[in-house]
RNA sequence: GAUCUGAUAGCUCAGCUGGUAGAGCAUCUCCCUUUUAAGGAGAGGGUCCAGGGUUCGAGCCCCUGUCAGAUCACCA
């Protein structure tokens, strides 16, 4: 039943039948050329007599219909454009069938159609083309909602719901040009940060998705089974730990655009999979990083608003002076009034406790500071803030410092108050590197399920020497959401992860019957309940309602659909009298 | 995971105290040769998310479920 067609789709798919009747294919095989794009012609359009052979092809969005003449929207991937349909123009014999049936009735808003023409100004005064041949190049046969803006630049009839537009992200793409715009700039701020390292001559890298041990991170993973090797794999986490074996191969700087994926909640600033970029360059530390990581932000902030300062969610934000710099203790310090350097874990404890910040056995030193960074300080560093030198047990592939063994090199930058990027002094001595990856493992023995797996291999490529080397991640979904105003991830990703669609179970018990002549009425197939309350009237004149409805035996709420049913299909009539209610067959 | 909110025509949304489901746009028919949120006249279109309950009677009240959104928690 909810597979019936609803009367747009049926009306479309007569026309497509008709079409097909009249000799003209809905989908035809041959290519259509295109020599201009409408963003062109809107532009280059400076007086008649230019643009006198244009061909273009798109979507019709709107038709205007006056008699023997036309106005109808054309949009192309750039735009929308006017086009002027005259009936005697596109059929210059006596034969009016491609004006008054083709265009006229059987095309449909959202059918592709190409044209040919020359291009005019109305006396309006709008830049429009003037059709000589048309063609239909594809059918479409569901209706699109039709956005609407009035001259008030008001929007009417707009497609919002956020299920119905993630769901079906090509309708939103096609009806909503400021998504359209949300995901050129994506394109772009990748595109940038490409050009960037390219231009420094580092190495776009690919590495291992699939990864017997989820390493570089601290996260829950996604896991699968490989059946030839019989072995389980994990998609990634990070791929920091393979781009540093990379460093350790012989290349000075390598990066990568990569998909990783965590096993965890889901909101508004969290998918499944996620795009982080990860770049490692030898012989530079951290100091160096920021440096470099201030200069990429900018190049970013650049291309996409063409200045430095912007607006997101009501807030300015200025990258044109020198990003703070603040290390993890000062800033606890300055938004607390407790130096916490000193603190050994029980210390940490009770002041976390003193502060109502949950806390747990399982919780390392590194941990509750990270949690009163979270709690206290990480919302107040609205404008870019490079927050440096963490402790050492919440960062086992960060370098120690180098004034101090307590702490490591290793920093993030905050935006907004969102962490946006992330790097390290990378540790390279191997000893130490193993001894970090143990007390890992003693974290996870205590309860902490998102401790690093030791990753032997990685070790060992270190013991063969790696460089000294800084390495950067940056969120590219969060990057895109700073960079176009928006506060969900899922407006930055074209097909965010949602639940899957219930099926519709009814529609494949039964095969389709649905012909025209039962969708109609009439014919319909009655229910069981329907059928039921017919048997339990026949033989009767008229009976009184309620005593029917005992001896049927269905629950109120089926039995009051079960009569709207059969009083729909007059196959039953109630009346009321003043001795009470009654039924009767028609 | 918790709390709140929502689900009605293809789209956006109304729907009063519980009493035969409404509007605009879209669709269909007719008129109209430079319109532009085109216009005029007429018509059709509904599993009111699903299931149960209360009631003579539920789109509306109650319960359960599904899906989504927001806030919070958790989490890099």
């Amino acid at each position: 039943m909810s597979q019936e067609l609803s009367e747009q789709e049926v009306i479309r798919r007569e026309a497509l039948e008709q079409l097909r009747a009249l000799g003209i294919e809905p989908y035809p095989a041959d290519l259509f050329e295109v020599n201009v794009k409408s963003t062109e012609i809107k532009e280059g359009f400076k007086s008649e007599g230019d643009f006198q052979e244009v061909s273009i092809a798109g979507r019709l969005m709107g038709k205007r219909i006056m008699g023997k003449a036309s106005f109808a929207e054309l949009m192309d991937p750039h735009g929308r454009i006017q086009i002027y349909v005259n009936r005697d123009e596109i059929c210059p014999s006596e034969d009016k069938t491609m004006y008054n049936d083709v265009f006229k009735k059987l095309l449909d808003i959202g059918d592709f159609i190409g044209i040919k023409g020359h291009v005019f100004k109305t006396q309006v005064g709008e830049i429009s083309i003037h059709v000589k041949e048309l063609k239909v190049l594809s059918k479409s046969l569901r209706p699109l909602p039709i956005v609407k803006t009035d001259a008030d630049g008001g929007i009417h009839d707009a497609f919002v719901d956020p299920e119905m537009r993630y769901r079906q992200r090509y309708v939103d793409l096609i009806v909503n040009d400021h998504v359209k715009e949300t995901f050129l700039k994506r394109s772009k701020v990748i595109s940038t940060l490409r050009e960037f390292f390219n231009s420094k001559e580092y190495l776009e890298v690919e590495t291992p998705i699939l990864q017997p041990i989820p390493g570089g991170a601290a996260a829950r993973p996604f896991i699968t089974h490989h059946n030839a090797l019989d072995i389980p794999l994990y998609l990634r986490i990070a791929n920091e730990l393979y781009l540093k074996r990379l460093i350790v191969g012989g290349f000075e700087g390598v990066y990568e655009f990569a998909k990783d994926f965590r096993n965890e909640g889901m909101d508004r600033t969290h998918n499944p999979e996620f795009t982080v970029m990860e770049i490692y360059v030898a012989y530079k530390d951290y100091n160096w990083m920021m440096d470099f990581t201030e200069e990429m932000f900018r190049k970013v902030a650049m291309a996409i608003h063409g200045t430095l300062s912007f607006e997101f969610n009501g807030k300015t934000i200025d990258f044109s002076k020198p990003f703070d710099r603040v290390s993890m203790y000062e800033a606890i310090l300055e938004h607390t009034g407790v130096d916490i350097s000193g603190m050994d874990e029980d210390a940490l404890r009770k002041q976390c406790q003193e502060w109502h910040i949950a806390v747990d056995n399982s919780m390392g030193r590194g941990k509750m500071i990270d949690a009163i960074f979270g709690e206290k300080c990480e919302a107040h560093y609205v404008q870019p803030t490079f927050i440096k030198d963490y402790p050492i047990e919440m960062s086992p592939l960060s370098k120690r410092h180098r004034d101090n063994p307590e702490l490591t090199e290793r920093f993030e930058l905050f935006i907004n108050g969102t962490e946006f990027a992330n790097a390290y002094s990378e540790l390279n001595d191997p000893i130490d590197q193993m001894e970090r990856f143990q007390e890992q493992l003693k974290l996870g023995e205590r309860g902490d399920d998102e401790a690093m797996f030791i990753d032997k291999d990685f070790v060992r490529s270190l013991e063969y020497g790696m460089p000294p080397t800084s390495g950067l991640g940056v969120g590219i979904d969060r990057l895109v959401m700073l960079m176009t105003n928006n506060t969900s991830i899922q407006e930055v990703l074209f097909f965010p992860q949602m639940r899957p669609e219930k099926e519709q179970k009814a529609a494949s018990d039964k095969p389709q019957v649905a012909s025209s002549a039962e969708a109609a009425g009439e014919g319909r197939e009655l229910s069981e309940n329907e059928k039921l309350v017919l048997k339990n009237l026949e033989g009767a004149e008229k009976l009184d309602l309620n005593q029917l409805k005992e001896s049927v035996g269905l629950s109120n709420k089926q039995w009051d659909k079960s009569l709207k049913g059969l009083r729909e299909k007059e196959l039953i009539k109630i009346s009321k009298t003043e001795e009470g209610l009654f039924i009767e067959r028609v």
